[in-house]
DNA sequence: CGACATGTTGAGACACATCAAACTGAGTGG
DNA sequence: CCACTCAGTTTGATGTGTCTCAACATGTCG
């Protein structure tokens, strides 16, 4: 498969699954991909309780993960960008214990997780980039406890307003002035903060000159949030 | 190896690598291991920006995993216990991103990741494996984000206790009574509470005949801990 | 037995949640 | 094109859960 959609001609392959590939593996792992239509807003790709069929990578657009408590709150784990694979924590029970819903119109590349499986028996470096971004998630996670268990209101929203930044930048857009596709409400889910909270620290953010909101618009002004 | 420390005879092979393998996997996996003389209190099996060199697996004992902020602190990141593996955050640069410290006496089996590695080219369950318990520790994470969310500080002790006595019970041991081998401090770090308000909880749960608690030895009285 | 870490308990402070009300903007239908 | 709606956002007033500070009790280990 040699056209527009596949990997080598992807802007973020060098942060998904064929970092470091040789183009043999390249061309293998594009035969496996089924590209889909694209998901809009509230569109999902799973649901938790779902057999685990496929991995996914965003292609363009965003994804949230999240998980639902016994009665039935929302509890936003991640948000995901292009690039991003979703899915991994299916492995385990070879079910998803997830959701995973797109913010915005996005398109993905769907990685049937039996193919993949099968792929990494030829290729090491298949499996070995695959542990590498699970191991990776890890790490998130442990910073994320951190964020969560020692960060006040403020630094907890600069820190992700600098980690969303950091984020674009390693996909080549501007680290310093983005658009927010997920709300007001979805920022404090994933932050245990209240939206109001939320709201209140973007505007005090913004009169200490350390970034300009325009409703989505976000301009980061300073390198670093951080004091 | 045939000795009385081989996987074969480890109660809780079950829970750990050799999970569903064939006896010749087992005794594969045997040979790779070294088993390590005890790790004393405060001991640690590696430090941050320490090389990958081993997986750690506890046979006996508890282990802290925790990782320093910029500016110092420790963030505990889990507990550990007999069966668990330690050091997947560490596949993503080759390099520990955090600590692992033990609680107790205990002693472990390490688990050299090079050995590991040939080793799954040849067995996809162990590949599989160790998937599988990756994905399982995201899963545990997300819950661990939900936990710190939305839950209050009684929630959170509740839900912690709960937790650790069903991880006692998968083990053989007893899930309603056993002795905690971390300090108060340990679980305020961890929860994101004070060490005050961990105490005060502690001897609310007793007040209302949920737990008896005596120093370190914890009693779970009703079933769940819930409301 | 003394020394020092660990744990308990109380009083006051504060960061953030909750409640309430008004504002904005995007989409819809007449 | 304008009213209408409704989700999302902002801002203010008040409440509260947990932290902080402080003192004391207990346990542990040389």
């Amino acid at each position: 498969m040699q056209n527009q959609l596949c990997c080598q001609q992807c802007h973020f392959s060098q942060l998904c699954l064929p970092y470091s590939f040789e183009l043999k593996e390249i061309e293998k792992l594009d035969d496996i991909i089924v590209r889909k239509n694209p998901y809009h807003r509230r569109q999902r790709l799973f649901e938790a309780g779902q057999p685990l069929h496929s991995l996914y990578a965003v292609r363009s657009g965003s994804f949230k993960s999240f998980i639902l408590s016994e009665d039935g709150q929302e509890q936003i784990t991640a948000f995901h960008l292009p690039g991003d694979v979703i899915g991994f924590d299916a492995i385990h029970n070879k079910t998803h214990p997830s959701f995973a819903e797109a913010l915005e119109t996005s398109m993905v590349c769907e990685l049937p997780y039996s193919s993949l499986d099968e792929l990494g028996e030829m290729f090491p470096k298949l499996r070995q980039q695959l542990s590498r971004t699970m191991s990776g998630m890890l790490c998130q996670n442990q910073e994320a406890l951190m964020v969560l268990n020692k960060y006040t209101a403020n630094e907890r929203l600069s820190h992700f307003l600098a980690s969303l930044g950091h984020r674009f930048g390693d996909r080549g857009f501007s680290p310093t002035s983005f658009r927010l596709s997920m709300t007001r409400s979805e920022i404090g889910n994933y932050l245990g903060l209240s939206i109001e909270t939320v709201s209140r620290i973007l505007t005090q953010l913004q009169k200490d000159g350390k970034i300009s909101v325009e409703g989505k618009l976000i301009n980061l002004l300073v390198p670093t949030l951080a004091d």
